[in-house]
Parts: structure tokens; sequence; C-alpha cells
DNA sequence: GAATATTAAATTGCACACGATTTAATAGCG
DNA sequence: CGCTATTAAATCGTGTGCAATTTAATATTC
């Protein structure tokens, strides 16, 4: 059964399998680090994400935010309404086509942004990593991600 | 406001929010890779990671798996149950310690992991990760977890 | 040895993710 | 014009994650 290759196969399924689990595990501690400082802000982790987008660019559909943010309708429409209840964001429905909603910040979700300034120098501290480490992990990983989204499985 | 560094705080905030959103997008990018694979065997993703910790070693208490899966009870226990209603695994009540319950493969649980075999090289090929750059980055992303769940913050 | 503390799972409530379907609106085409 | 196809969000159902609480069992301590 391991004849064919030069590595076993139990030695192979942790290999890949522990890239994965590591980016799914890491994933989270992610989240668990950000939570105590977004709790602050009053916003979870995927809407701090859709508050960065629309801070970098206001007024996108809910569908272009969704290509940023690599979500679907499913997801962010349930999210979107809490940040509207949040008072951060408004939904509106364009008149010149009915099908889109487009997403514009309160001012009140403008002036959050002078307040999540300190969020990226906290993380950044909390992932103790070098700069050359911090952009040579992010290209690894946009890369990997690249070749998963056109992966033709 | 940004006198006092030599990045600006809008560059330090594209910086490692990129690094998150990287290893946030990719996880997930991830497990949309793993989905058909997975569901010929009826796991999800986080069902498979726990089947892959029991095939590794049998009979572990559900904290154990926890502390191999860096998640709780919460997440675990009713994961398990659908394991359990799959047919995958007992759950054991310890009657020595009766607030233990031990986790066992069934025999059909054991069966499954040969039908698992190839879903590791399905997903290598997916990435299209060289063996070098696959150790490096799993030994990176391994080494920011580390960091992580130690965080101070 | 009874009261207290600790431990292990389970439970509860909230917020994602996402496949699949539905609803509604616009586009396209004969 | 009317019919069909496409598009954009919303909805629905299932399965996580996780903080916080609860339940039950075991340890500990006076």
């Amino acid at each position: 059964m391991s004849s064919k290759h030069s590595t076993p196969p139990d030695a192979m399924m942790q290999l890949d399998n522990q890239l994965c689990f590591a980016l799914y595990s890491t994933s989270l501690a992610m989240t668990k680090v950000y939570k105590p400082l977004l709790d602050e802000l009053g916003l979870t982790y995927p809407q701090y994400l859709a508050m960065l987008v629309l801070w970098e660019r206001d007024g996108l559909m809910v569908s272009e935010l969704g290509e940023q943010l690599y979500l679907d309708s499913g997801t962010l429409t349930p999210l979107l309404k809490r940040l509207e209840v949040a008072g951060y964001i408004s939904r509106i429905r364009d008149v010149e086509d009915e099908r889109r909603v487009y997403i514009t910040l309160t001012s009140s979700g403008r002036k959050l942004k002078t307040r999540a300034t300190k969020v990226p120098s906290c993380i950044l501290r909390a992932t103790q990593c070098s700069l050359p480490e911090l952009v040579a992990l992010t290209n690894q990983v946009q890369s990997l991600r690249k070749r998963l989204v056109s992966s033709p499985i």
C-alpha cells in the first residue's frame, strides 16, 4: 500500500492535515485574541472585517462586500442587520435597481474607526511577529488561498 | 498622529489585519475544498479532525480531545453526539469517575480510516504546495498559534 | 464526616458559515 | 409585448465556536 511512495501514507496524512489544522486552529486562536479588544467596540471579528472594508471604501453593495470578504449573502445579511441595529451602518436599497442593497457607514460607524486604530498594534504585539516574518507569512497564506479558491476539485 | 511611527498607522493597520484575514479566509477556503471529499465520508471538517485524533489514539476523554483540537466541551459535546448518531464513535461514561466520558471508535469508525486515506493527497494537490513550502508554512503557522494561545492580552 | 472547592461534561444563548431554496427585480430575446 | 433567464438579497436548515452557566461527581479541608 505504501510501496509506491517514498513517504508512508500515515506521514503524508500528518503533513497536510497539519497545515490545514494549523490554519484552522490558528484562525480560531486569533479570533480569541481579538475578542476582548473588539468587545470594547461592540463588534465580533467578522463584523470588524466588514467595518475594515467599509472604512476603506464606503457604500458597497452586499455582493461587493462579499467578494472582498469571501462571504455570501447568507452570512452577510444577518451580520449586516446586526451592524445596522448597532447603529454603525445603514442598509439602503438602490432605487435604480431594487435588487441591490448598498451598505453605508453612519457617523457612529465612521467615528468607530478612530477607536479601532489601537486594535492592530495590540494584535501585532500578541503575534510577536517580526515585520519580515509578518510580510512573508501573509504572502504565503494569501498565495495558498489563491490556489485553493481556484482549485478544480 | 503618525509622526511617532516610521510606518503610517493605516499601513500598519493593513499589515497585521491582512495576516489575520488571510488566516481566516484561507481556513474557510480550505474547509470548502475538504467539503466534497468529506461529504463522501459523511463528515464535516471539525468532525474529521476529531476522527483523525481518534484514529491516532482511541479512547480519549472529551477534555483530552479538546486539548488536542483546541476546542471545549461546548463545541465537542454536540459534535461527538452527531458522530455517535452516525455510528462512528461511542460515548462511554467512566465507571471509576462518572464525570468523565470516554470516546471510543466503533468498528465502523475504524473502517472509515481506510476510506479517508485518499483525502490528504487530494488536499495536497489542491494546495499545489511543494513539500518544503508545506513544511515551512506549517511550522510558521504552528509557531504563531503557540504565541497566540500564550498571549497575555 | 459534613461543608466547601474543584473538576468534567452538558446546556444555553448568540453569532457565524454555507448550501440550497426562495423572492423579487431586471435583462434579454423572439 | 410577453416569456424566459439572470441577478441580488433574503431566507432556511444544519453545524460549528464559545462564553457563561448548570449539573453532577469527586476532592479537600476543617
